[in-house]
DNA sequence: ATGGCGTTATGGTAACGA
């Protein structure tokens, strides 16, 4: 199963970049972020004859995620459980579902910036809610994957310039401690497995002060593997093609393979 | 330090992103 996450900016705006990828990579299952654009104007159709089943979970101007996938779509939750905890989350962060034998999730965790504000409290609330839903699929002990646009630099090698994001909150000792609760509970972060010291490589780059041409990137778009699912992984790669197309997205695919 | 982009919702600017 070749599994990916990519956060596309708008799937309207998008369309042309994801449909010519989905018949290049060939994935089967892809977790999109930023749709920016309620269900019932997510563009299925073109998708749907690509050979995808497609759950979504939309929202007007930001946010918005989804799941295709070339198997059926089970067991679909919308929505990061544990929102008794944060009442004030509208937003359309989160998306799961199992699908040829393995659960995903699609994520696109809240930016945080500035900081400190409101806006990185809310980023912080959230992750908590995440680890602990985190927590609770592995005790399923099942193969699960959560991915997504983490909007976290794991480590100061994960950035182009980690002086000049001191103060970001993707680089904050709060996010980060975060993400490693996750991974202390026994995940295991695709990408960094198979590189434990390096290169440096990026899954985003800003579309401002030739970021993509400099290679001034963060690696923020991330693959978490249960032990199960760990069990099966034999490759992962970031896909840089599509950040170098015409009208791309600032963020390009992550991609593992699982052997299932 | 902040925005130099880009997208959306708009009908000239503003919010937001990371």
């Amino acid at each position: 199963m070749l599994l990916a996450t990519w956060n596309v900016n708008s799937i309207k705006a998008r369309l042309e970049n994801v449909l010519s990828w989905l018949k290049e990579a060939g994935p089967d299952v892809v977790l999109l972020q930023e749709l920016k654009c309620v269900d019932e104007a997510f563009p299925r159709e073109p998708i749907e004859d690509l050979g995808y089943n497609i759950a979504v979970h939309g929202q007007k101007t930001y946010n918005g995620v989804a799941i295709l996938s070339k198997f059926p779509l089970e067991d679909v939750v919308t929505g990061l459980p544990g929102a008794e905890s944060q009442p004030e989350d509208d937003h359309a962060r989160y998306i799961e579902a199992v699908t040829g034998g393995v659960r995903v999730a699609s994520i696109y965790l809240p930016n945080g910036n500035p900081v400190p504000g409101p806006k990185f409290d809310y980023k912080l609330g959230w992750m908590d809610r995440l680890v602990s839903h985190a927590g609770d699929l592995l005790a399923l002990e099942e193969r699960t994957v959560l991915a997504g646009d983490y909007n976290v630099c794991p480590t100061d090698a994960d950035v182009f310039d980690p002086v000049r994001f001191a103060g970001d909150a993707l680089c904050q000792p709060e996010s980060r401690a975060r993400f490693r609760q996750i991974l202390n509970m026994g995940y295991t972060e695709a990408w960094r497995a198979f590189h434990p010291d390096g290169p440096q490589e990026y899954s985003y780059w800003d579309y401002q002060g030739g970021a993509w041409d400099q290679n001034n990137g963060l690696r923020i778009d991330h693959l978490l593997l249960s032990p199960q699912a760990a069990d099966c992984l034999s490759r992962c790669g970031i896909d840089r093609g599509p950040r170098a197309a015409p009208k791309a997205s600032d963020h390009t695919p992550v991609w593992c393979e699982l052997a299932v």
